[in-house]
RNA sequence: GGGCCGUUAGCUCAAUUGGCCAGAGCGCCUCCUUUACACGGAGGAUGUUACGGGUUCGAUUCCUGUACGGCCCACCA
């Protein structure tokens, strides 16, 4: 029945069938109506278009830390799973696969053509995410798995985008955005990264009509003047100022534009002072126009680009279907025909590039929707600054104020095909007919009217009524929104919302958060907004921020700079509770930990670094079989703590003082905190010590038992405290723990109820502490630390036992006699007197520890002794030195809290008895 | 350019509201294959806590300046 165990820790042979034990026990499932309180985490949905890295593992991996915590402790605890569509992503690599496979463009696929190649890239893909999360042992609830463009996402997206159109909050209108002439579609502010660009600035000269002057124009871009629509000077710029007002004739076209005033735009003291304002296709000239707007010397707004990025007619027939760059190149040329091209410099911009078509992004004009923020921001900046949501670290909290303190409008309309389509028709002259008939439905209908017609969106995605609009002749707006604004609902939508489900009323709002700093303002931010927007409550109470995965040179590890590690790799090589380890000791507060990783012959990444957490389980496997090969199959009977030897005692206030330490630390999100007690606590104490001392009373027919009985408890609560983070080996362990013994005869304070899955079972309770065994002990450790010293200094054959006495003072005689048996085993000796008064015995080695004098006898080399003696009477002399200047000063005896006082009181005493005693006796 | 954060042993990171001799893992040195474990055991060496100034009896910790690094925001015709 109990098969033995390996002598090495084989992750590989365990992990698949444990998590599938798991599945089939429907041990992550959690329902609405189950007894515990609620406790629930959504899960970051990562992007459809890759593969998990390491930055994706310790998230998770902290994230189901936290709900097999949550779960022990008899929470109702559930972690909703999901992935992202990610709209413009996808969409880019799906369309780039069909260029190059199939050399076909989006058009002509159509666009139902694309979004159904799409879906079947994103099962295979989506799959192989959901397998890197299985293998990593996360314990989502996988009967609630949902995706941002599935149908329930679907509703939750139609009904928000439809409040926010019936509240005002939905507007239209043609702005500036970026645009990626490759995608054909505007893309936000975070998905343009800067690439230094050498090009050149090339000064030209625009005549100033009716004189023979000039003005000239610095420009790094120079078809963009065909756009030109006025140029602006400083108003207090003595050289200009007096032509504000005036026209220039601006080259290579016939038109006249106006020379203004602007002193936001230019810096007298920059360039030649004059700036050409190109309003349709430059931001700050953008700004120019609607500073301008509806004044006297308000400017024209002049689009000169198609969204293919070739120039349009509006640049006039000579470089009208010319691709951009090319217009560039024969506008210089052109230019300098006429003689307006004064110079050509070299130059370096920074270009911004969209990240998904690495194409530089065009300011482009055109109609977007947008989400107006300031309503919606503004409560959600109320709940994070009184601390209704908490940050941890805090200090996060500082970069989501900022952000949404900007309150600046969210474009939300993306011209892609991948997405939630926006739920708006349109009709320029629409019939009485259709319009007596959106009166009638408020419910469900919203529209608003303007010069341009009529704007219709509509809160269900009801064929009948879409078809009816159709019928109509109105057309729905072939724009899709935005990738965050479906993740934004995440945490409600994904509890069912806008339907009342049980689930929603159970579970919002979640406990936590967790999450990577780059997405505080993206998501998060966005998440607390339509949460309170749709709800009336926030999403989440607590938002973890854990650090960024760098790689060895410091770069962060992304899918685009191709630097991400595939978790697999490292579950190949050390396994998914070395992996789940090492993310949790490496999860502490700062904002990056760097990650060295090396490539293996076979390709595959792997890092030294994960060695910490594949030692740390095989320690575990071997120290359970250790146990497993000592207990009786059944406990004795139990015994008063009273009398039990001090090692178990001590044993069982470090397990109860780890738990407490360990539940401090997961309140704060401390994972590395909590990974450290449970590695000190598991291989300082209980192995290097407690299994030590435990090896001769195991043979001690009088203490075998309780010994027994101590060490099955000591594991079944190490295996409760760890498995949240190596839940595989500890789920492994503790079957096994139970085939050899169901009942472990438990020491009452570490009594739990027995349960035959760990992930079911109950966390730990944190017992008493016993500081004065806890204190005792370590006077055991001390001693036994400063023999085994000794012996190294001496080069005493490990295997050799020497033989000691012990002098110490006569409070302490007893229980050192008590523990004699473990100060032997330990250091490895025959300790032959323990008394208060013994006297130094000649040529003996002499040591002092925990204030007791230790004669290590039978070694010779008095010469050796000597100088040892000398070296440490060197030490004591300096400390002792020390702590008289310290007592002697008279603002620290004043002004230290006296507890600090007395404590170096009593060094000073301790340093000086040390001090007397080895002088003394080296004195001669 | 604005803001936030960081800099501790060769490497990767700790150090509760300022207070024991600043710790751990890896690496390094010596020794040990002792029947849980060499993915192990015992011991050891290594720090002007980036640098300067200040506050304090006392500073890795608080303030300030400099250097370097990272992130966010804005980017200059």
């Amino acid at each position: 029945m109990s098969e033995s165990l390996p002598a090495a820790y084989e992750p590989g042979a365990i992990e698949a069938h444990i998590y599938q034990m798991w599945l089939d026990r429907n041990a992550f499932h959690a329902e609405a109506t189950d007894a515990g309180e609620p406790y629930c985490i959504v899960i970051p949905p990562p992007n459809v278009t890759g593969a998990l890295h390491l930055g994706h593992a310790i998230d998770n991996t902290l994230q189901d830390i936290l709900i097999r915590v949550h779960r022990m402790r008899g929470c109702n605890a559930v972690w909703i799973p999901g992935i992202d569509h990610a709209g413009i992503a996808t969409q880019a690599v799906v369309e780039k696969q069909l260029r190059e496979q199939e050399n076909l463009s989006r058009h002509e696929v159509g666009r139902e053509g694309l979004v159904q190649r799409i879906w079947k890239w994103k099962e295979q893909y989506g799959e192989r995410i959901l397998h890197q999360l299985k293998r990593m042992g996360a314990s989502c609830d996988w009967a609630r798995l949902r995706f941002t463009l599935d149908e329930q996402c679907a509703r939750a997206v139609r009904a928000t985008f439809f409040k926010l159109f019936k509240d005002g909050l939905i507007s239209r209108g043609k702005r500036l955005v970026n645009w990626d002439v490759f995608l054909q579609t505007s893309i936000s502010d975070d998905e343009i990264y800067h690439e230094n660009v050498k090009t050149s600035l090339w000064h030209i000269r625009y005549p100033i009509d009716g004189t023979s002057e000039f003005m000239t124009v610095a420009t790094t871009r120079p078809e963009t003047m065909l756009g030109d629509t006025a140029v602006a000077v400083h108003s207090e710029d003595a050289r200009w100022n007096r032509y504000i007002g005036q026209q220039v004739r601006l080259p290579l076209t016939d038109r006249l534009i106006p020379i203004i005033a602007d002193d936001i735009l230019v810096d007298p003291k920059f360039g030649t002072g004059v700036v050409k304002v190109t309003p349709a296709h430059d931001f700050n000239d953008y700004a120019v126009y609607q500073r301008h707007l509806g004044k006297a010397d308000e400017i024209a707004l002049l689009n000169i680009l198609r969204p293919d990025g070739h120039l349009n007619e509006a640049a006039g027939a000579v470089y009208a279907g010319q691709r951009r760059d090319h217009a560039r190149k024969q506008i210089v040329i052109d230019l300098a025909a006429l003689g307006l091209l004064i110079k050509e410099e070299p130059h370096e911009a920074e270009v911004g590039h969209s990240d998904r078509s690495k194409t530089p992004v065009e300011p482009y004009l055109s109609d977007q929707w947008f989400v107006r923020m300031a309503p919606l921001a503004e409560p959600a900046l109320d709940v994070v600054r009184r601390e209704s949501i908490r940050f941890f670290p805090e200090r996060h909290a500082q970069q989501y104020l900022a952000w949404l303190g900007e309150k600046r409008d969210w474009p939300v309309s993306r011209q892609l095909w991948w997405g939630h389509r926006i739920p708006v028709w349109h009709h320029a002259a629409p019939s009485t007919e259709s319009l007596e008939w959106l009166q009638l439905n408020p419910e469900f209908i919203a529209f608003n009217q303007n010069e341009s017609g009529i704007f219709v969106c509509a809160r269900d995605s009801d064929p009948l009524i879409e078809q009816r609009l159709v019928d109509w002749g109105y057309l729905q707006d072939p724009d899709v929104l935005d990738t965050w604004f479906s993740s934004a609902l995440w945490p409600h939508s994904t509890l069912g919302w806008p339907e009342q489900t049980g689930a929603l009323q159970k579970w919002y709002p979640t406990r936590v958060l967790v999450t990577g700093r780059d997405i505080i303002t993206l998501w998060v931010a966005r998440m607390v907004m339509t949460g309170l927007y749709n709800l009336g409550q926030i999403p989440f109470d607590h938002v973890c921020v854990h650090p960024t995965i760098l790689d060895g040179k410091g770069e962060r590890m992304s899918k685009s700079k191709g630097n991400g590690v595939d978790p697999l790799d490292i579950i190949e090589t050390h396994g998914a509770d070395a992996l789940r380890f090492t993310m949790s000791h490496m999860a502490t507060e700062t904002q990056d930990v760097r990650l060295p990783v090396k490539k293996l012959p076979s390709g595959k990444n792997s890092s030294v670094r994960f060695d910490l957490g594949r030692n740390f389980c095989n320690k575990l496997w071997n120290a359970a079989r250790f146990v497993f090969a000592n207990l009786q199959s059944a406990p004795g009977e139990l015994s008063e703590p009273g009398q039990w030897a001090t090692a178990d005692r001590w044993i069982v206030s470090r397990f109860n003082r780890t738990v407490a330490d360990a539940n401090t630390a997961l309140a704060t999100y401390r994972f590395d905190a909590y990974a450290r007690a449970c590695y000190d606590f598991f291989w300082r104490d209980l192995c290097d010590w407690y299994v030590e001392a435990s090896k001769p009373a195991l043979k001690d027919p009088a203490r075998a038992t309780q010994t027994a009985d101590v060490l099955a408890a000591v594991l079944d609560g190490t295996l409760r405290l760890l498995h949240p983070i190596i839940p595989f080996i500890t789920e492994r362990l503790w079957s096994h723990l139970n085939q050899i013994r169901p009942t472990r005869g438990l020491p009452i304070d570490l009594a739990c109820p027995p349960s035959e899955l760990l992930i079911k079972a109950n966390w730990p309770i944190a017992g008493p502490l016993d500081e004065s065994t806890e204190q005792r002990f370590s006077q055991v450790q001390e001693i036994v630390g400063i023999i085994r010293n000794a012996r190294n200094d001496y080069k005493i054959d490990p295997r050799k036992a020497i033989t000691l006495s012990i002098s110490g003072p006569a409070a302490m005689v007893d229980s050192l006699a008590a523990d004699r048996q473990t100060i032997e085993l330990l250091a490895t000796c025959a300790v032959s007197d323990i008394s208060s008064d013994l006297v130094p015995p000649p040529n003996a080695i002499r040591a002092t520890a925990a204030g007791c004098e230790i004669y290590l006898m039978e070694l010779i080399d008095p010469a050796a002794e000597k100088q040892r003696l000398a070296k440490r009477c060197e030490e004591l002399r300096k400390t002792i030195h020390s702590l008289r200047g310290r007592l002697g000063n008279e603002s620290y005896m004043s002004k230290a809290p006296p507890q600090l006082v007395q404590q170096t009181h009593d060094q000073l005493t301790e340093a000086e008895a040390e001090f007397q005693k080895l002088d003394g006796s080296n004195g001669g």
